[in-house]
DNA sequence: GTATAGAGAGTAAACGTTTACTCTCTATAT
DNA sequence: ATATAGAGAGTAAACGTTTACTCTCTATAC
């Protein structure tokens, strides 16, 4: 009767086995210790009693959990799917498995997520697009493991990171729409506090226009919170409160679409009345149509980077260097180049 | 020196508040037998010391994880992210957490994933929209931890699951597009061999279109893998193999979306030459233009309720009645009524 | 023929909790 | 004054592994 629920442990191979636990466990390692006659023979029976090792048990004594915590902002954007696709992909590679966390962009439920990891054992954490509070730091140095940022610092550079260069290529989305002859541009930036990413892609705009000799004009600017919803408000105030302008830039494809979709129900279509260029190429941007140009960043490969770097401090790296991966502008239907007057 | 990198654990704090670990552990479970007095300074010198407990060793000896393990056929897609996001909620809201498992359709992937569950004692498994293979249903069974199935089935409905009446939501969006006057309709139906979910909307299609005295032709349907470059293959096919039609129904999103790229790019406009109507609901489907008409799937609900149905399992609950979440045709822009001749 | 090395394998402690049992008081009932 | 109940707390085993040590052979070197 006890048979039918019991799963069996190292003992039960080994009493089986007519060995020790010790002996099971240096065969199953392929340590060595053993004859040639006594690994069939463990083999054949763990084979038999269909055992499974305990990754419990063996935390424990390893203090090893090949778990990875990993906390977003919001999980079911498009933006953190796509890293954490990566993510999961280089994990798994590596025997390793991965929490996810959805902060909701707070910082007590992050706090909280923080503890849980800590609780369970994780060997890493990877943070991704969030702003990190000092807190967070606070915590994760208790917690004693290796850190790594995707999209995001931490104050004074003291976490590595992967990311892009965000002022260099909201420079390059902006200087893109000069080029096509727009001189009236508004942009839709991320959350007015954020110095991390906010910042960097609206310095990134103001730099492109001023380098063009074109004046930069606060009333040209709305902040958004780098999601949909914000990308319409953000877009409605524009539109009814702004100066008049040709192009738009966005600092997330998510508030570009957004903005999108309050300009189409305004009538105004694009690109013919408007260009705008998104910051982050989702897949949907490529889905929707117009399909959006955009600055592209190699999401995918980002949450490997962070993943692999993680992964190195783990195995007793002492460091890693950050990583600026490579944007690129990806054209495609939403910038109409203006006519010269 | 050694205090520098010790972490404290119950036994530091037992021996600091000069009480024996068991007397700790009770207070922090808030049990009885203890004093007032001891409980103030056990709470002190755990605060104090910064302890926090080791649900590892805890796992160890009460044999629970608070851990769920959740397998999707692809973490990047819009539909496993939402039905992800409604999980994440409901399992924080319940003390658990979440590893996330990207089987990318593969059996063997799949069979790798199931063990390193098993091995991380995972207290319970989730599948969603994923073919439930023998081999599956063997390895779980070893397992011995509840399961829940999200949008799929397993033969002979052996185990719990959520889902949509997938049949009657295709009966109703085809009948849909032949109540606005359409008669020529073509399907993308999902990957061929799926009985689960392929099937039954395939079903309801043909059902409605026979119920309204169309016949059937196997010649207007393509088989995709309910994915967007599926959707696309599958139109192109269609388009240039099957008899013309007015009006397309998708067995997914994805597919719509997809179908939608390639009709563009052939200069169709939708709605005026080609009526669409897909199938999810994802968040993306009313972020592009026009929006997609297609049937609601409430996914992020799907998500918690399989979640809550998991832990009630966990709990010790003997069964749980599977649930048929209502879906909803939403209409939006992308069905054009048909004059009538 | 003895010393010695190394292969093969077992013993037991340790990892950090929880929990069943036990023990010692003090307070109350008789 | 004694029996007894219950509060407060400690002891130790258990959870399933890993691993440092130890032990016993057999084979080889001399």
């Amino acid at each position: 009767m006890d048979q039918d629920t019991h799963v069996p442990t190292i003992k039960d191979v080994a009493k089986k086995a007519n060995v020790s636990a010790a002996t099971v466990s240096r065969v199953l390692h392929n340590l060595s210790g053993f004859s040639d006659r006594t690994k069939r023979k463990v083999l054949q029976v763990a084979e038999e009693l269909g055992y499974r090792p305990n990754a419990i048990a063996r935390g424990l004594v390893n203090k090893r959990t090949q778990t990875i915590g990993v906390l977003f902002p919001n999980v079911s954007g498009g933006f953190s799917t796509d890293i954490l696709h990566g993510m999961e992909e280089a994990a798994h590679e590596n025997g390793f498995s991965i929490i996810v966390c959805n902060t909701a962009r707070d910082g007590e439920r992050t706090m909280k997520y923080l503890q849980v990891l800590r609780e369970k054992q994780v060997d890493g954490i990877i943070f991704a697009s969030q702003v990190i509070k000092d807190d967070y730091v606070t915590e994760l140095a208790a917690m004693r493991v290796p850190v790594v940022l995707v999209n995001t610092l931490a104050s004074k550079d003291s976490i590595p990171y992967v990311k892009v260069d965000d002022q260099q290529a909201a420079y390059q989305a902006t200087t893109y729409l000069i080029q096509n002859g727009h001189r009236e541009i508004a942009m839709i930036a991320g959350t007015l506090g954020d110095r991390l990413t906010g910042l960097p892609r609206l310095k990134g705009y103001r730099q492109a226009l001023e380098d063009h000799g074109i004046p930069f004009s606060e009333s040209r600017v709305a902040y958004g919170d780098f999601q949909l919803e914000g990308g319409r408000s953000a877009m409605e105030k524009l539109l009814s409160e702004a100066p008049p302008f040709t192009a738009l830039f966005a600092a997330s494809d998510e508030m570009a679409i957004g903005a999108m979709g309050v300009a189409f129900e305004g009538g105004i279509k694009i690109p013919r009345d408007l260009s705008i260029i998104g910051y982050d190429d989702l897949i949907v941007s490529r889905m929707i149509y117009p399909p959006l140009t955009t600055i592209h960043q190699p999401l995918a490969l980002m949450g490997r980077s962070a993943l692999e770097m993680l992964i190195a401090l783990i195995g007793g790296k002492q460091e890693v260097s950050n990583r600026i991966v490579q944007h690129r502008l990806v054209e495609r239907g939403t910038v109409r180049p203006l006519a010269r007057d």
